[in-house]
DNA sequence: ATGAAAGCGCTAACAT
DNA sequence: ATGTTAGCGCTTTCAT
């Protein structure tokens, strides 16, 4: 029924290890023979499968991708499309397809990534995220399978091969932006607080404020999730303090937008009375109302590098673990404003 | 090295079939022997090589997701993450993998289906998306492979089973509720105008204008692709018009979100001069300032059903081709208000 | 109830 | 430069 690599050897009188070196362009085979045989391919509409290949080379083209447990709805999150695209972009130049196992528990997850790398099913795993004492990350290193890790590890840094930006900096920096501005008073809206980019963000920005002989008050340290609710929640929590902030980081567009709408449900107006900045610069963000100050991450570079180093374990045993930083770059829009007092 | 059904069959003093047939669970082998086997497994830590298993049944348990080019920022749309969601959580009970070929343009998206259908790496395809003229479709359909489209095929409707909302009916809801708040003069904002949805919802908003004796001059049917620009675009030349609309309908979230930015930014207020009216209910749309009135469809059911019928199709060889319609409900938030005059 | 053996479609020594 | 052959790890008749 279909139409196999023998098929092919016998309409084009050669063996099927012929034609095997063909598809291979295995140099030590004549312009020719390949012609010809290329040519029957074409005819008998010849498709290698590739599950036979898999299992004779004992090596695979595609690249599984982990997500965080797609129950929590951190999934839609326009993150994960845009990273999903730049790992494609890299993957697609070098022959690679994506692989995404079912899990919704973390239990599941870990599950079906033991289960894909076993199986044999994947070449190497990308990490979409990154968070403290990841069961699946130790399980990886320990099979030493390759992975690449967006986001920084916890620990063992030397060892793993990570994509990230500098968010210390970032934070940093955004922070920095703020005092510039006049502003003193200014909260911390971060996501699950056991994910690193939460952490490395929270430490940028306090180290900023304390260079500026900034305090930072335990109440304006919030971490509430990745949605909405935290940012509604985180609003609702900060509005009744004596000393209101004056300016709001938020580790995340959507919690940003979160901030946005319910400052403006309370009639609070942004950048008036009060200013933000999140990370990410995902599209909707300027799309936003006003459009979000945010930090430009690159999250399609991070998608791509990603890949790419990757790809560069599986075939190359690469194996000297690196950390590869991707810039970052404040876009300011309309939602921060200089305080005057 | 890796541990192989061999492996397990000389620890447990049995043939490889034997373990072969613990594995499916087969019913002619005693509980104790497989009691046994299935030690010797926990023991080994064995775990199948499915592309061995998929090449000796000719079965996989992969299912590929053919998106719209991803070079087209479509896929930034939240939509995207969300029927995957839902697909993922019916594939994952089945015990399905997902599986994603990574092209940019048609070309290469069309080239990637051919791969991992020939190529025997999956069992059948969902289609994210549904156009006119559908090369993929076409290939799909000739080839009698499993597939269900998301959304509605332009042609053969008998013979393909599709998943859609009932995106004609929906429209006219949307229009009369516009037009019991008394509203006349109302602007659609559609996306790509080759893709079927942006008909449908057409089609539905002018016969309820027809039936309510209202016209809709061309000037107020804009489609303008499914991004911010859209959204921006459209209120530009819909604000040049000497008789502005005073509500407008957009098929998609994002677009919605990119006509209310772009009317705050000339000083329009909604609801108050201008209603606006959008589908999809993705998560953002609650987020919006004001939060978004828009038609929920359900796109986690359109996933999980999808993924349902076609498993369905694969396994049980269901072949009579079937239309699902996932129901949908206006969900009205703060975008509309009541004309008076 | 279990084993032996052939074969799924391909690759990779090893020959020639 | 090309053919022969033996697997890769699993399933599945066909025996017993």
């Amino acid at each position: 029924m279909t139409v196999t690599i023998k098929d092919v050897a016998k309409k084009a009188n050669v063996a099927p290890s012929t034609v095997s070196r063909v598809i291979a362009d295995n140099p030590s085979i004549s312009e020719k023979t390949k012609r010809r045989v290329r040519k029957v391919m074409a005819e008998l509409g010849y498709h290698p499968n590739l599950n036979a290949r898999s299992l004779a080379n004992q090596t695979t083209k595609t690249i599984g991708l982990v997500m965080p447990s797609s129950a929590s709805k951190a999934f839609q999150n326009p993150f994960f499309p845009e990273v999903i695209r730049g790992i494609s972009s890299f993957a697609h130049g070098e022959e690679y397809s994506l692989y995404m196992s079912t899990g919704e528990t973390e239990e599941e997850i870990f599950n079906g990534v033991v289960k894909m790398v076993q199986g044999r099913q994947i070449g190497g795993i990308i990490l979409l995220y990154s968070r403290m004492n990841d069961r699946i990350l130790e399980y990886l290193h320990r099979q030493n399978f390759p992975f690449v890790l967006i986001g920084k590890p916890y620990e063992r840094k030397e060892e793993i091969t990570y994509i990230d930006n500098d968010n210390y900096v970032a934070a940093r920096e955004v922070t920095e932006y703020l005092i510039s501005l006049g502003h003193k008073r200014i909260a911390f809206i971060g996501g699950d607080s056991d994910l690193l980019v939460t952490k490395d963000r929270l430490a940028g920005m306090a180290d900023a404020l304390k260079l500026a002989d900034i305090s930072l008050p335990a109440e304006y340290v919030l971490n509430l999730g990745f949605l909405r609710e935290s940012g509604q929640k985180a609003v609702e929590e900060l509005m009744t303090l004596d000393a209101q902030p004056t300016a709001i980081i938020a580790t995340d567009d959507l919690i940003g937008l979160g901030v946005l709408s319910a400052l403006s449900e309370k009639g609070i107006s942004v950048p008036e009375d009060i200013s933000i900045v999140s990370f990410n610069n995902v599209l909707l963000s300027e799309i936003a109302n006003p459009p979000l100050t945010t930090v430009d991450v690159n999250i399609y570079q991070l998608g791509y590098e990603a890949a790419k180093y990757l790809v560069d374990k599986i075939e190359h045993c690469e194996t000297s673990p690196k950390c590869i930083i991707i810039p970052h770059k404040l876009v300011k829009r309309q939602t921060c404003n200089e305080i005057l007092k």
